[in-house]
DNA sequence: CTTTTATTTCGATAAATTTAGAAATATAAA
DNA sequence: TTTATATTTCTAAATTTATCGAAATAAAAG
């Protein structure tokens, strides 16, 4: 019987948090460009609210895929590397 | 602007499938084990409905990270390694 | 201190997903 | 041909998710 333990666990978050558009190219764009803040990705995206992308980086972050520097008013995301390299090298390129 | 093209939505497509507890578990049995017909799929997962279940190999299948032989009545599953390799090697081990 | 800029939280709605039972299909076995 | 087994399709309910606008926070600038 296969039951899911923390791995499991957090493999499923990082790829739920993946498999959807809007996700997947915040975090290929955080790769290409190594840290953007949410005003950035948000200019870098067609139309979403930011309260809508506020949500996703969220996902994101809580997923461990992203990872966060506040300066001032400004949040800077990047990717966690290692995670990206366990779960989706392909994200890597 | 990013946009998605078709590698983006094969990408979307294939974490999505993995982005849900029963299906990540399914891909995990299935590099273990090789090949398994859904109701061995179904005998190792807690209590499914076989209805459920085919929804979840379908989604799995049309990602591209299933493949299937039939065999009279039964259908055998197996991962497909190639796009296991590229889009989530984790799942290889 | 007031205003501006960046981001999040809240509340609500629409859309998508998960799930299961029942009926349908397909093949094999008796 | 009838029966049994494996799997899918249909239908519908319950849950989750994505989305937005408005209000709330937080820090910086004037």
């Amino acid at each position: 019987m296969v039951q899911d333990n923390e791995e499991v666990k957090q493999a499923v978050k990082v790829y739920k948090a993946l498999g959807e558009p809007t996700r997947i190219k915040i975090a290929m764009l955080l790769t290409e460009e190594k840290t953007l803040c949410c005003s950035d990705i948000s200019s870098k995206l067609e139309s979403v609210a930011g309260s809508t992308l506020s949500h996703h980086l969220k996902q994101l972050t809580e997923s461990g895929l992203l990872q966060l520097r506040k300066d001032g008013t400004y949040i800077y995301y990047s990717v966690n590397k290692d995670i990206a390299r366990k779960y989706a090298p392909y994200l890597l390129g």
